[in-house]
DNA sequence: CCAAAACCCTGAAAGC
DNA sequence: TGCTTTCAGGGTTTTG
């Protein structure tokens, strides 16, 4: 369940390792997660040659730059892993793309559920690719501010944990990270948006910006799948207050936590410290 | 405009 | 016990 926490580990854990190597071969065990305009043969040879030159997140989403504009760019959505290897280390199941790098170590992508995604583009052209093009703000950046998610609540009905994860609302929150946020908040997280009071907004844009903070500095949660650009799984799944942990009591008060169900997702929340 | 369902796929759990 | 069926899971896209 990689989120903004654990793609950001991803991309610090990879970026002094790739950047600046050069891409020797690229094999591709399934092509099914390429997407995008270029089938598999065009894919592998558009990278050939290519370097390395910097690694940056928006969203959820990895962007690697190449030393010719194009950029790689990876989605990991549930289940995806990617991993630097040593050539000798046994692939994980489910490995569908290794890159073959000049240093003699490969990158690898695996993905159980294949669910993730591997497209490439052209820098110029990242404004207008689909999913990236309408990412919201990024919530650690100056520019999320309690003004933009204060104007993001006003007149919507919708439960509050649906737009945290709305990405064009703002970018990077998932299942884990909305429940946790809404937790440390105390709010209910099937309030309507519009119910929220202004302090109530402030509460939630700071607890947004400290669970996403402390996920970071704790290398993520690795709860089933997850692990980091050198397969470290993250401790960040100690620390959770409510994820996974419906029916356990509550850290606070000891309450049992509940369950419910919210755009789709099992959302678990504390009946007495949320309202 | 918003809400709900579909889609991608496999492993685990439930059912028989 | 072992086989078959069901469904969870997240984000995006599509449909209503």
């Amino acid at each position: 369940m990689p989120e903004l926490p654990e793609v950001e580990t991803v991309r610090r854990s990879l970026s002094p390792l790739v950047c600046g190597q050069e891409i020797r071969a690229v094999e591709v065990l399934h092509p099914g997660v390429i997407k995008g305009v270029l089938n598999a043969r065009a894919f592998v040879t558009n990278l050939m040659g290519r370097r390395f030159v910097e690694i940056r997140r928006r969203g959820k989403y990895l962007l690697f730059l190449l030393d010719d504009g194009q950029v790689l760019l990876i989605h990991l959505r549930m289940t995806g892993r990617l991993v630097l290897a040593e050539a000798e280390a046994p692939l994980l199941p489910h490995t569908h793309l290794i890159w073959h790098l000049s240093s003699g170590q490969q990158l690898r992508f695996s993905d159980v559920r294949r669910f993730g995604e591997v497209r490439l583009c052209r820098q110029e052209q990242l404004e207008i690719e689909p999913g990236l093009a309408r990412l919201g703000p990024e919530p650690l950046e100056q520019e999320w501010t309690v003004a933009t998610l204060a104007a993001a609540v006003r007149g919507k009905k919708a439960p509050i944990k649906n737009i945290l994860l709305n990405q064009e609302i703002v970018a990077g929150l998932g299942n884990i990270y909305a429940d946790e946020a809404l937790y440390r908040a105390g709010i209910k997280p099937d309030r309507p948006g519009q119910s929220l009071s202004q302090e109530e907004i402030e509460r939630l844009w700071l607890a947004v910006r400290q669970v996403l903070a402390e996920g970071i500095e704790n290398r993520g949660t690795s709860f089933s799948d997850y692990v980091d650009g050198l397969g470290q799984k993250g401790q960040m799944q100690t620390r959770l207050k409510v994820y996974g942990r419906s029916g356990s009591p509550c850290h606070s008060c000891g309450t049992i936590l509940e369950k419910m169900r919210l755009a789709g997702r099992s959302t678990v929340y504390c009946p007495v410290c949320q309202q």
